[in-house]
DNA sequence: TTCCAAAAGTCTGGAAACAGACCATTGGCG
DNA sequence: CGCCAATGGTCTGTTTCCAGACTTTTGGAA
């Protein structure tokens, strides 16, 4: 016996009331930028169907984000829930505070969780042959990272991180890769984006395609590693 | 703005209704072997709390598991929620029904999924600086597989992969971790133990603990994903 | 033998979530 | 200008889920 009772499985079945779930997972998809700023969340009926929830319950997730200002919902034809959150421009917005509201322990394991999941996607990936349709796709993402404006570029850094795990075709990878980004995004968008930092992380954006396209596990291990640990240094380095 | 929807993030906010995650939930417990056979569920209450939910929709769930066979339910002091059910001595049990019952591609998703994530534990595992408890621990659970009786291996073959995960420190990473093994369960329990399977992953598992010890990631990752990539050769060989 | 504590079992009223029908608003198109 | 389709907004009855009080069973301890 001496099982120590794995957390994991005899936690909570579900997060939370459904209301609170819907108003996370809208925030998540507005935050991380999957509806760009300017965009438009799908209907409620449909949007409704795919989350799974009653349309009731979208609606007032829905009226929540309003007037938290984070959407602008419109009636009749053409209208629906437009996206008007800006990303705080990078460089303001209190990391310590972020951090505070984090549990302790909780950064550890978000770095650990993301560097993990993200090792595994790069490798499997660089495992499996691609075929040139998918290729392109992620070279596509990284030159869109690379031609970012500011105001884009984490946007456009987590579709390229995500494009990874997705291009594993496994819906599970691509789940959890972007739960740990989400675990981080709040942390990343309370740093500046700096020229120098861009251009590191641009090297190994390079560096992890690279070794992708090649098929060379190792070298995507690397470049990964390398690439994580030059973010969690750059966020040490705004908290000390 | 040409995203597509991320189908991850757009996906069902939950799983189904609570009865039903719950069931799902206890027969994971019991058939990862969490709770050994024989052993008793916490109380009720205690679950309920634990799982998030209401009692009454507990003891729904206990009760189904009971009319299927899976638990014993005793009233009265020393009662309780007593698991009875053994795992289908290998050998037994349809393999192909099994894949039968999961969606197209889910096999794949599910052996994907695992592969990222293990080989992502074990290579975080490698590369921190692990304490002589934790070293030890990872030894133990190693010898423990090693030492199993027929009817344990499996699960004492979780444990041993779950630890991996578990001693990163990441909540999340273990969690994930125990959710991969949770989606081939089904699939190993329906193929025999054989000796000269045991025998290669006997040495597999002693080669992924070496070089985890031995702070050696590159030498994890060729380890893990030479064990996996046996595992799901053998499924493949059963289902031919 | 009696009592007690820990556990499962039962009941009730209320809140949350849902399904589905229906209403109101809007902008383009004929 | 008037219609129409697509969309958000509202209402109603039903089902699921919950919190909490109460009951029954059981085995050990006094």
């Amino acid at each position: 016996m001496g099982e120590q009772p794995l957390v994991a499985l005899l936690g909570p079945v579900r997060a939370g009331n459904a209301f609170e779930e819907t108003v996370e997972r809208l925030l998540q998809v507005i935050k991380l930028g999957v509806v760009a700023p300017g965009g438009k969340l799908p209907p409620e009926r449909e949007l409704a169907v795919q989350l799974g929830i009653s349309r009731v319950t979208l609606r007032e997730a829905i009226r929540a984000l309003q007037e938290a200002g984070y959407l602008d919902v419109r009636r009749g034809r053409y209208g629906g829930a437009f996206v008007v959150y800006e990303p705080p421009l990078p460089g303001r917005g209190d990391l310590r505070e972020v951090v505070r509201r984090m549990g302790p322990g909780e950064l550890d394991d978000a770095l650990t969780f993301r560097m993990a999941i993200e090792c595994g996607a790069a490798q499997v990936l660089a495992t499996t042959g691609l075929t040139e349709g998918r290729r392109e796709v992620l070279r596509r993402r990284l030159a869109d990272v690379n031609d970012a404006a500011p105001a884009d570029y984490r946007r456009l850094d987590t579709a390229f991180h995500l494009a990874i795990a997705e291009l594993t075709g496994s819906a599970l990878l691509a789940s959890a890769a972007a739960d740990a980004r989400l675990r981080v995004t709040d942390l990343l968008n309370a740093i500046p984006v700096l020229g120098p930092n861009i251009d590191h992380a641009a090297a190994q954006h390079a560096a992890m395609v690279a070794a992708i396209l090649d098929g060379d596990p190792e070298a995507a291990r690397r470049a990964v590693v390398e690439h994580l640990e030059g973010t969690a240094a750059l966020l040490r380095a705004f908290l000390a």
